[in-house]
DNA sequence: CATTCAGTTGTAAGCGCTTTTACCTATGAC
DNA sequence: GTCATAGGTAAAAGCGCTTACAACTGAATG
């Protein structure tokens, strides 16, 4: 393996005028650039990227941390965050964290001492609102050391940017055409209490109380998990719950609701409406297929990335925060 | 930022001593190293990774290569692959490479160049046989540098180790009961020319030929991708084709055919019975349900990462190839 | 023609760690 | 009492790169 010195020696340069050339940075006249190029190129050569951290203090890699990557939402994120970060030269170190918060925060700080140029979080962070305090400090105490980034979360603080979508409003005008036609008795389902579900939930009691409708907490379903069959037995475990329509935080949820209607012999979307969330190939695989809203991971990602980049180049005057609009495909589980 | 020579210096001895602490390597004494590591524990230190890397050439760090991670069966194989990795302490690069051979080996060099201690492959790598040898080199070469795992996918060659799905075997065990159960005109359907593709068409048109049956070329369907509306217009364009069972590569594909089925008005499975596969909770969340094939990704991750662990501790005598039974998970599109 | 200055390039001092080598100190054998 | 031995530790030489600073060049200026 060829070294700079090499390199240098080759060219007829000092490894001080190579290194110039490699960081494509300092002035260096253009026959002397050219003659390095060459060099590089015919030997193939590329710098040790140890050697290079080591004075750069970078690696140009950026830590992606996700609940868990086989839900088909953080698998989006995740790879259009791939996608975006390859396109400005970062490399993405993935770290599956689960939900706990002591895991988050090991893996967290595991990442921090490898030097990562940023930190991504994908969902699951939770507001520090109604939380205690605990919840959100290791993010805030990573921001301290490296920018971190979060999409479809919410901590704020210095060195901390957001990429939220418009859930609130999106459940709410969802909800809201499903009052008007109609539904009188709407349940809303989530697996979670992230941000995100947060703002869901948010949405809908808005809706309600806007329409003058109760906001009824028998409603308000708290589910352990996402399975599609574990939805389906809740919901049949619930036969004195009246309802005409569902809002489910996840496609996945919509798909048990569905399942639930079948077994009750309910004519979907007559008796029952259902929404789903995320507009993933769930939503489509089934039938009928789910009316969901799509929140549009790739450009809360694309957006996400951008900030990134406009941050290391040391423009920190960006807006902590910025929305990304959700869109309700209409599919055949809702009349309106 | 404390160094070495900090944590030296504060447990009265030299970077040497602390470095042996650190690797937990040679002989040092107890007290020495009791001293040294309450040190570290108590300044909260920990060595840089460049200049780790730079002394230790590595940075414990495999790469991860998967077509695209959106796919439900690649985001399972990412989730157990980082899972397993991190319980041994490495982390994981992730790459998504497309499908093309181009971007494959620009991943593949961009990790070589990042000194990564091996690279994973999941799926979608070519055998040799009925392919260029082009299509494979670029894993070869990748071998001389670095150790490389392929999990079901099959490249012959030094320190290069595999670890495949018996697909083969489950196709042939499932096209096999199909026919037993009555069927005789079986469709298969694949999105790719992947070496699994391969294993479980051969499968098939084995279990066919095993029964007596044709092999018809017509009944082999090679899709553009596993689009569930595509698939579902295919078959429908196909409409001179008579079958009353289909074995798709993948249960997106097969959520297709069931799509063609409820359009065409056929009875599931006593008009047409559906094989899918990997056993996703895509096959779970249509209805009926859908009877799958689960290769155990799970089983191929752990083993591939134990393998490697192995390996990269010097244990380079194992078997080249290593087999992963399926299971036929038997639900409501099949009768047998 | 001496001086200045901008544009280039080289020198050398890190960056923080690993590891070889050599040294020191007990320990026990003779 | 001497010497070999082994365990433990320190000194120092890298690892390959970046970068501050010095030095040199030739053109422009007075």
């Amino acid at each position: 393996m060829k070294n700079i010195y090499d390199i240098a020696k080759m060219s007829g340069v000092s490894i001080a005028t190579v290194s110039r050339v490699i960081n494509g940075s300092d002035r260096v006249s253009a026959k002397t650039r050219e003659k390095v190029l060459k060099v590089i190129e015919e030997e193939g050569y590329s710098p040790n990227v140890f050697a290079q951290g080591l004075g750069l203090k970078t690696m140009h890699m950026v830590g992606i941390m996700v609940p868990v990557i086989t839900d088909i939402y953080m698998s989006m994120a995740v790879y259009y965050l791939e996608e975006a970060l390859g396109e400005i030269g970062y490399d993405c170190l993935l770290s599956c964290t689960g939900f706990h918060l002591e895991e988050k925060e090991v893996h967290t700080n595991m990442l921090i001492e490898k030097h990562m140029d940023a930190l991504i979080y994908v969902g699951s962070t939770y507001a520090g609102k109604n939380k205690s305090r605990h919840e959100t400090d290791y993010i805030r105490e990573a921001a301290e050391k490296v920018p971190v980034f979060i999409i479809n979360g919410a901590v704020d603080g210095e060195n901390i940017w957001s990429t939220v979508s418009e859930d609130f409003k999106a459940v709410h005008s969802a909800v809201t055409s499903l009052i008007k036609s109609g539904r009188k008795n709407i349940l809303f389902l989530s697996d979670s209490e992230s941000y995100s579900a947060r703002q869901k939930l948010a949405g809908y009691e808005a809706a309600l109380t806007d329409a003058g409708l109760p906001v009824r907490g028998e409603y308000r379903l708290h589910l352990r998990n996402d399975n599609i069959h574990y939805v389906r037995d809740v919901l049949l475990s619930h036969r004195d719950l009246n309802f005409d329509a569902a809002v489910a935080a996840a496609d996945s949820i919509a798909l048990g609701v569905l399942k639930y209607s079948r077994i009750r012999g309910l004519k979907v979307p007559e008796d029952l409406s259902i929404i789903g969330y995320n507009n993933s190939v769930l939503a489509i695989g089934c039938d009928p297929e789910i009316t969901s809203i799509d929140n549009h991971i790739e450009d809360a990602c694309r957006i996400t990335v951008k900030r990134m980049n406009q941050v290391l180049q040391g423009n920190k005057d960006l807006d902590p925060s910025v929305i990304v609009p959700c869109t309700l495909y209409k599919r055949c589980t809702t009349d309106f």
